[in-house]
DNA sequence: CTATATTAGTTTGATATTTAATGATTCGAT
DNA sequence: ATCGAATCATTAAATATCAAACTAATATAG
């Protein structure tokens, strides 16, 4: 016995636009990490080498927070990179409890020679969509993910 | 030393758009199904319930399929919703791959009870947005989701 | 100064997730 | 009628993920 959702018509809009959103996020997302497989990296392991490409040695903690991800799971995340030689756990001497992550050399260049192709992957996901589109879309979703 | 990332203005535009569309959908997720906590239901768990009670009994890996989810996946997640008696696998007689999955009588309570909790948190989580800008943003979510 | 709170990172325990391989069943084409 | 392809579900192995409990180090309040 299905039971269809009679909610107000807000309620059924909102459910709407946020099964869209999941799903253009999953599938953009899909599509552009499928060739990471050819490295065996995982996206989240892309996320780590991406953060310290762009933004340089930083501390677990704080790549966690712009990868919205636990503590926790970093420790694991970069464990296996670690065991890999793409990234170099360096305790802080200043403040101990920190542990800054470096790019190794090959993690540089593993980086390096695939993040091109990551944005080529996003710009084809994207043509779908005007410039015009694409920067609606980006002011809307701003707004979401600030908000909480 | 930071490598700032020097690619056309398309490239920075569709990485910009990409990073705000994850956050989005991440931060409205989280924060929906902070409540699910409190039931000791993980989203995935709560993905299913939801879909049988919307739609009535399927087979596994047609739920599989609209949660976006592999069926060994399923197989996990269902085996601990039936651990907990809130879902019940049957046999298909007429096609004997199948498994129709159906919420028991526990199960139809549970999600009962906690899907309008759900919508009013999706419904606050958007309440950023005006009726139209959400229009407007799953139009566009649609259009991407759509492809590949 | 000392007690308390806070923060970084790890560990543990549980669930999720995927890919690849496998078994069982059905479908389809010859 | 049969052989091969396709589909459903499961298992195995690896990684991811989180919450909670914990250790170590630092900061702060009294």
């Amino acid at each position: 016995m299905p039971i269809a959702f009679h909610g107000s018509k807000t309620e059924r809009d909102v459910l709407s636009t946020y099964v869209k959103l999941v799903r253009a996020s999953e599938t953009v997302t899909a599509a552009t990490h499928r060739h990471l497989a050819d490295k065996k990296l995982t996206i989240s392991q892309f996320g780590v080498l991406e953060t310290l490409y762009h933004l340089g040695p930083l501390c677990q903690a704080e790549v966690a927070r712009k990868n919205l991800k636990s503590t926790a799971n970093m420790t694991t995340v970069v464990d296996n990179l670690e065991k890999r030689g793409l990234v170099e756990r360096v305790r802080s001497s200043e403040d101990r409890r920190y542990i800054t992550l470096h790019l190794t050399e090959a993690g540089f260049q593993l980086i390096k020679e695939i993040f091109p192709a990551h944005v080529q992957g996003l710009v084809k996901g994207f043509s779908v969509l005007t410039a015009e589109e694409q920067q609606q879309l980006g002011m809307l979703c701003k707004k979401l993910g600030m908000n909480q």
